[in-house]
RNA sequence: GGGCGUAUAGCUCAGCUGGUUAGAGCGCGAUCCUGAUAAGAUCGAGGUCGGUGGUUCGAGUCCACCUACGCCCA
């Protein structure tokens, strides 16, 4: 027997009791130790110092489902597993911010030990309050997880770093970077962008360059004559002017000399106006290349880099490089090596000077002009002004642009040359590119999109970071640099310093007290660079499972990943490190398929963030709707990359659509079922079997091969949108239409194989759900399974028998029936159910109503086959609509008129330009001629026509007939399908609909007055104003209204005192009805 | 500035390789059906399918350009 179910199901509570009964059973431990072949998945590390939010439910879900759906079928998966993200500026921020500091300096002065030691124990500040979340939204991982700060995780990262250093994959390399003088540090790529803004305000300023007389002109023509001129150059950060070290102007484009409030200044042809005026006279004109060689008087003195040897006789001179365009400024450049310009530097030889240090501050060397120590920003109106006062500013202003601002703190960048470490992947642009072809990208325009592009534009992956809470980077040299080498573990390092590290932490500061002296070169000491924290999550195939030291088998087997899932914002994150460390490594993928998931937005498609204050917490959906409301709105409301806009009723519309319907199903059945004492188990009788449960079962198995395949084509949004279809006609067709198989008394073999048929379905439906709503499905298939003693029935949708698992995540996945399919059935229904809704259009259009039986309906389709679809369930039609006959129109039919079109998609490519001849000329068609021609279609018959002078055959399926609605009746069409009813109303009808009628008053009066369904009646009706009807109604309907009500006694006649009285419009006035329980 | 994506009803979204009258759900209004259902059915209002041009017998769909938004990168 069945466990009664409530109707009014509390999904949040539901989930609550799941939840315990998973944790007392062990449902979990079973299905991460159960299954044979392996599947293998990475987890994306999470960082757990903060709250996990709607975002992480998503790509945790859409994790998920997919090994649910792996495990149903029987896989091992490896991998399912934590892993944290525990490294990395957000945590040193996070760490920063709690003591107040700011900056670098805090630390140093505060102790990397004590402070690595805090960052170590932020990681785990809401731990707890993930794994609740975890376990909550039924993420099934095994908690014994990977943490990127083990000592076994880096001594494989050290191994890494090793292979790439033996093959010369490490490089040193000056380099601009982009800098953050707070956190002092160089940012990554992929942090880069995350603080850029499009409209940051700056200084716009013209300055004045003063040619002099050491100019040695390229090109001689009337240059030397330059000399007092000023060029001019535009830019947005003065503070970079001292550090200038030239001009640069475009080789071919035009420049003029101008004269301007009695001085002669120069600049692009193209520009000048804009920045002088149209009036501004020309003096003269030259190419970009004549003015290359010029010299000029700097501004300021530059500052070299420490220990650098600077040409200085290179410095202050024009340049010409393709860098220059003519879309803003002035068309010369001013250029500072140092502070972005460092490859234009090179290629010309120019010296590199500087003038701001790495904290940002303009340095000690400018302390007589008044700027030292300011903050780089700060500057910009001190030097502005200082280049006003001494004649050399044209012009200044505001201006609104791209800069890019550290996307941590806050504080603006600045492009800052650095010797860095680098790992040379774009030496293998060519297999990262190769590569990337065998992944599935799930949606698919990110493989040669978003994804490859960028790896066709592949630059070196800058992998140092001036840091402390990161791994560090296992690079040790002797004092001056000349001598270096990089360890690949822990063994290593013991057998170069003597003694034990089994002890050490690997992290800063310890780290760095391991030396050991080279006899050939001195002391050995650790450079002081962590790494960029993404190759810590980017190694995570090899790294977690501490190869190649430990678990080689393993490792094995689990390179590379069957699938992975994350947000689209890992393309230049985690995928991007992932796939370049695998490719260097190994020479192929880290991972096979992909979702590569939209960002959630709120209710205006912005994005949620603490700060707008429009984040929706997972908590409150949980406890409004339930997670399983929460994943199947994710899954079915938009294909997974697309973004999406969240609101709550949005999830609760998920839920009354989908889970109630399939919920309500399920409680029908069961109610039925208890009240009946069947129990599945016993054979069915497929001669039993009515058309409408082979329909369902049709549907079900079609419904589960289409499933299954796009599960395996990682398509998780159209499975959903199947399913919901399938509950929805499950409900609103197939029990609805079955009621009464349900209800009857007898308990034959139709009744029989209606149970048999439904229950098949729900319990079908409850495994294709479990990955989707496993709460739910795991409750459905309990109770549906809980009461057997042995095995589950032969199930018509396996086709075999399969033993009942204790759980439906434990369940065998249901494999499709092919047999059962019958796609002619599955377009009859749908032929009828068109013409239902068809029917009901018509008698919405004359006011009848469905109780109110009508004589007959006339049925017209296009084609035959609709035709014989709709004939083989004619009882259904005339049940449906509640109509006596139907009636079938055909060519032969004088009740209509016919008109033609070319059936488009055969005839466009056969006849192409003609078609619309073709179509005029199957329109002029009319009367018998029409008629002739509606005959030949439907007897398959060619048709004839003439175009042109050409006589044309079109074959009976290249024309669509449609018929015109026949005179004096209700008509409904659509597609080409015509249902016409008759709508006149005889007396005898009209007393049937009266009875109708008084059933569905006092079915309603039984509910209101509380009655069980079982419970007989008394019944009494009384009217003063349909005297007439009432009587002649029971009169010929009384049984029919008795046995329909359950009543015992029918009386016409005031009600007794005891029963319940309801009214109830009858004919053109109403009836008293009374209903007293027996 | 470049790349990718998105743009379809008031809202959330479908629309397969070009094809006949562009759909669904929600919301709104009306009516109906119902002894499983917080449900369902029908109808109505609501659409220049972001814009312009092109290819084609035919474009929401393909191409080009443009606009807006999002993400990523300079």
């Amino acid at each position: 027997m069945f466990k009664p179910v409530d109707p009014n199901v509390a999904f949040p509570q539901l989930e609550t009791d799941v939840l315990a009964w998973w944790t007392d059973n062990q449902i979990v431990a079973k299905s991460l130790a159960a299954g044979t072949q392996p599947f293998v998945f990475y987890e994306g590390p999470p960082t757990a110092n903060g709250r996990p939010g709607l975002h992480h439910v998503i790509s945790r879900t859409f994790k998920d489902i997919i090994l649910r759906y792996r495990a149903m079928q029987g896989y091992k998966i490896i991998g399912r597993r934590e892993g944290w993200d525990t490294h990395g500026l957000p945590v040193e921020i996070e760490v920063e911010k709690k003591l107040g500091f700011s900056g670098k300096p805090d630390i140093e002065q505060y102790g990397i030990a004590a402070f690595n030691q805090l960052c170590r124990e932020s990681v785990w500040e809401y731990i707890q309050e993930w794994q609740t979340f975890t376990k909550r939204i039924a993420y099934w991982v095994d908690a014994d997880g990977y943490y990127t700060y083990d000592t076994k995780y880096i001594e494989s990262l050290w191994w890494i770093l090793r292979q790439f250093w033996d093959r010369a994959l490490l490089f040193r390399d000056y380099k601009v970077t982009m800098h953050c003088p707070r956190c002092g540090t160089s940012l990554s790529d992929h942090e880069v962008a995350q603080g850029a803004r499009d409209d940051v305000d700056d200084p716009s300023v013209f300055i004045k360059f003063r040619v002099n007389g050491d100019s040695v002109p390229r090109a001689g023509a009337n240059s030397q004559s330059l000399i007092g001129a000023y060029l001019v150059a535009w830019t947005t950060t003065p503070w970079t002017l001292p550090a200038n070290v030239a001009l640069a102007v475009k080789h071919e484009a035009d420049y003029v000399e101008v004269e301007h409030e009695g001085e002669r200044l120069v600049m692009a042809e193209a520009l000048y106006q804009r920045v002088l005026g149209a009036e501004t006279p020309v003096l003269r004109k030259f190419r970009g290349n004549d003015l290359v060689g010029l010299r000029y008087e700097q501004l300021f003195d530059g500052v070299p880099g420490a220990g650098d040897t600077v040409a200085l006789d290179q410095a202050y001179r024009v340049i010409a490089d393709e860098i220059v365009t003519l879309d803003e400024g002035t068309g010369i450049v001013h250029i500072a090596p140092a502070y972005g310009d460092l490859e234009v530097g090179r290629k010309h030889g120019l010296p590199t000077l500087f003038s701001v240090d790495l904290n940002g501050k303009v340095m000690p060397e400018f302390a007589a002009l008044g700027f030292a120590g300011l903050f780089f920003k700060e500057a910009d109106p001190e030097i502005t002004r200082n280049l006003k006062a001494r004649g050399l500013l044209l012009k200044s202003g505001r201006v609104r642009h791209y800069y890019p601002f550290c996307w941590r703190c806050g504080t603006p960048l600045l492009f800052y040359a650095k010797r860095s470490w680098y790992i040379k992947t774009t030496a293998f642009k060519a297999d990262l590119v190769a590569n990337n072809q065998q992944i599935h990208w799930v949606p698919e325009h990110i493989r040669d999109g978003r994804f490859g592009n960028w790896l066709a534009n592949n630059i070196d992956w800058a992998l140092s970071r001036e840091r402390y809470w990161g791994t560090p980077l296992p690079i040790w040299t002797n004092a001056d640099g000349s001598h270096a080498v990089c360890i690949g573990s822990i063994a290593e390092l013991e057998q170069l310093v003597g003694r034990s590290l089994a002890e050490l932490d690997l992290h800063r500061p310890y780290v760095d007290d391991v030396t050991w002296e080279d006899p050939a070169h001195g002391t050995m000491r650790r450079i002081p660079d962590v790494a960029d924290c993404w190759f810590d999550s980017g190694a995570m195939p090899v790294a977690q499972w501490h190869y190649p030291f430990e678990n080689r088998e393993l490792f094995e087997a689990a390179h590379p990943a069957d699938y992975i899932c994350e947000a689209i914002d890992q393309t230049r994150g985690w995928f991007y490190t992932l796939h370049a460390e695998s490719t260097l490594l190994f020479d192929r993928p880290a991972f096979n398929n992909v979702i590569c998931l939209g960002h959630i937005l709120d209710e205006h498609g912005a994005k949620m963030s603490k700060s707008k204050g429009n984040v929706i917490t997972p908590a409150e959906v949980f406890a409004t709707y339930g997670v399983d409301a929460l994943r199947w709105y994710l899954f079915v409301s938009a294909p997974p990359g697309n973004p999406r806009r969240f609101t709550l009723s949005a999830v609760g519309e998920g839920l009354r659509k989908f889970m109630l319907t399939f919920w309500n199903s399920y409680s029908f059945f069961v109610t039925y079922a208890t009240l009946d004492g069947w129990q599945p188990g016993g054979a069915t009788n497929h001669e039993a079997l009515q058309p409408i449960d082979r329909w369902a079962l049709a549907a079900l198995n079609g419904l589960v091969r289409d499933v299954t395949s796009d599960f395996e084509a990682y398509e998780v949004y159209p499975a959903a949108r199947r399913l919901e279809r399938f509950v929805d006609e499950l409900s609103n067709w197939y029990v609805r239409r079955n009621r009464r198989r349900f209800w009857k008394s007898e308990t034959d073999a139709d009744k029989q194989a209606a149970y048999s048929t439904l229950y098949t379905c729900l319990l079908t439906l409850a495994k294709l759900t479990a990955p989707f709503t496993p709460f739910m499905s795991e409750v459905i298939y309990r109770n549906l399974t809980g009461q057997l003693a042995s095995a589950e029935p032969s199930s018509a949708v396996s086709g075999q028998p399969s033993g009942v698992a204790e759980s439906v995540h434990l369940a065998a996945w249901p494999q499709a029936d092919l047999a059962w399919l019958d796609e002619g059935l599955v377009a009859d229904t749908a032929a009828l159910l068109s013409a239902v809704s068809l029917g009901r259009a018509a008698r919405k259009s004359v006011n009848l109503k469905v109780r109110q039986p009508l004589s007959e309906l006339w049925v017209r389709s296009s084609t035959p086959a609709v035709t014989e679809g709709v004939r083989r369930f004619e009882a259904d039609l005339r049940d449906e609509l509640n109509v006596k006959a139907v009636r079938y129109l055909d060519a032969t039919s004088a009740l209509v008129e016919y008109r033609f079109k070319p059936n488009l998609r055969l005839v466009g490519k056969k006849y192409g330009k003609q078609v619309p001849a073709l179509t005029a000329a199957l329109k002029a068609l009319a009367g018998d001629e029409a008629r002739a021609v509606a005959h030949a279609v439907e007897a398959g018959q060619p048709v004839q026509l003439t175009l042109d002078g050409q006589t044309v055959a079109l074959l009976s399926e290249e024309v669509l007939v449609e018929s015109s609605a026949p005179e004096g009746f209700a008509v409904a069409e659509s597609d080409g399908l015509i249902v016409a009813l008759n709508t006149t109303v005889t007396p005898v009808l009209r007393l049937e609909g009266a009875a109708r009628d008084l059933v569905r008053g006092v079915q309603d009066a039984r509910k209101r007055a509380g009655l069980a369904i079982v419970d007989r009646i008394a019944l009494s009706l009384a009217t003063t104003d349909e005297t007439e009807l009432l009587a002649q109604t029971v009169a010929v309907w009384g049984d029919y209204l008795c046995s329909e009500t359950l009543a015992s006694r029918l009386s016409l006649g005031s009600a007794p005192a005891d029963a319940h009285v309801e009214q109830v419009e009858f004919g053109d006035g109403a009836v008293t009805v009374g209903v007293a329980k027996v």
